[in-house]
DNA sequence: ACCTGAACACCGTTCAAGT
DNA sequence: ACCTGAACACCGTTCAAGT
């Protein structure tokens, strides 16, 4: 028993467990924090251990990225077809929301992605399954292509916004001070600051991340669906 | 005369001089190549050197973004406001793809500006235009806001594909073997590679960026200009 | 005030050596 | 077959020393 409890300590290292182990350290402290030297710590391993079992520090931040990727398959094949073809869009809508709930936990996914010289290969399939619904809900095929560069990578749930953290906790007085002065070169922000400092739970939605990602989804989404309804054609049909 | 060409050879170093040949090196060889040494290097002169007009490293990377804003904002304010604010639509869009034309000449310049903790001051005013040709064309406050949520990096020209580079040149044969196996698993991305492949400068718009760009900007525009037709209200009004 | 050279701590990675 | 220790080339950065 306890040979076996000594052996699950040191248990031996795969590949799939050096990406687990970087995945929870990528979550844990960031990518910048991903070290060979840290991740083999945290796998009570030397850091040129690892390259046994992974070519290089390349190989392993796609190989992280592949893993969530599997995540947001797994999370959005959880989200039943539509019974009827034509209800395509809340369908899609709910697996773009489920594949965002995934990457919320690894804030990190997205830049590295977008790093990625190479698509991963198991979204292709992601997408090719968002160009059926869309061809099943009566777009045509030049019209879904079209449909998913414009949803880009929204359609896997990143939110695109440079305002990242708008919260930082400022002194009132200080915060007034800054408005007044914002007011002068700035009007229209300024008017905005208003509403979502004093109000940050407000009916206006304040700035909840969730409310904004699905409502840029919504624009694009019904925006999609009308060019569909209005039989959309290719501009330069010579 | 001799003297003045030596000196033009070794111009005294400033903030500016760094910044500027900082964007230079990134853009011919990338932000992985800028390194402290060769941008040393670059401007003949030691890499500590660089330490009396820059604080670290950190301050040359949101300088450089601040650079590119820079540009954005000058080649945007190239754009006449409309003469009617009613006109809000094309003028907006014609400011977004000159931001655009700027950026492709840094390819860098996105993933930086998304690193950076806080949004470079330079953007709020651009934002703050962009809010108040929505406001002048009928938005409300609170519509614009979320407008600009919707558009995001996009209002900069952002184009948020994770398919960039398509065109590898691949021999016929081994594309077509391609097409086949892909057309088992995958169906309608191996519909969409036909036309994409054998077509590429065709009808259908292949993969132009620039089409394409302007498609998902239109989607969003036309979008956001029907739910200010429609009087669009926050829906938690209670 | 500005630039330099040596040095430090930290990377990813190679390689010969261990078991 | 897998792991280790020393070493290498390359980072950003500090610091004492030059002018």
């Amino acid at each position: 028993v306890g040979l076996e409890t000594a052996k699950k300590a040191r248990a031996p290292l795969t590949r799939e467990r050096v990406l687990r182990a970087a995945v929870e350290l990528a979550d844990e402290r960031g990518v910048e924090a991903l070290t060979m030297r840290a991740l083999g710590q945290e796998l009570g391993v030397e850091a040129m251990s690892l390259y046994n079992h992974v070519k290089n520090k390349a190989e392993i931040l796609s190989g992280i990225v592949d893993v969530v990727c599997e995540e947001i398959l797994a999370a959005v094949d959880q989200i039943p077809p539509p019974d009827d073809p034509a209800d395509w869009k809340p369908v899609l809508r709910a697996r773009i929301l489920a594949a965002r709930q995934v990457l919320l936990q690894h804030r990190w996914a997205p830049a590295q992605l977008e790093a990625l010289r190479d698509i991963p290969p198991s979204l292709i399939g992601y997408y090719d399954e968002i160009l059926g619904l869309m061809r099943g809900g009566g777009f045509s095929l030049d019209l879904g292509h079209h449909a998913m560069h414009a949803l880009g990578s929204r359609a896997l749930g990143f939110a695109q916004e440079l305002f990242v953290e708008a919260d930082h906790d400022i002194d009132p007085d200080v915060m007034t001070m800054m408005l007044k002065q914002m007011a002068g070169r700035y009007p229209h922000m300024a008017d905005l600051m208003k509403i979502v400092v004093h109000d940050p739970e407000s009916t206006l939605g304040g700035c909840d991340d969730q409310f904004e990602f699905e409502f840029g989804l919504d624009v694009i989404l019904d925006g999609l669906d009308r060019l569909r309804e209005a039989g959309w054609q290719s501009p330069a049909h010579t």
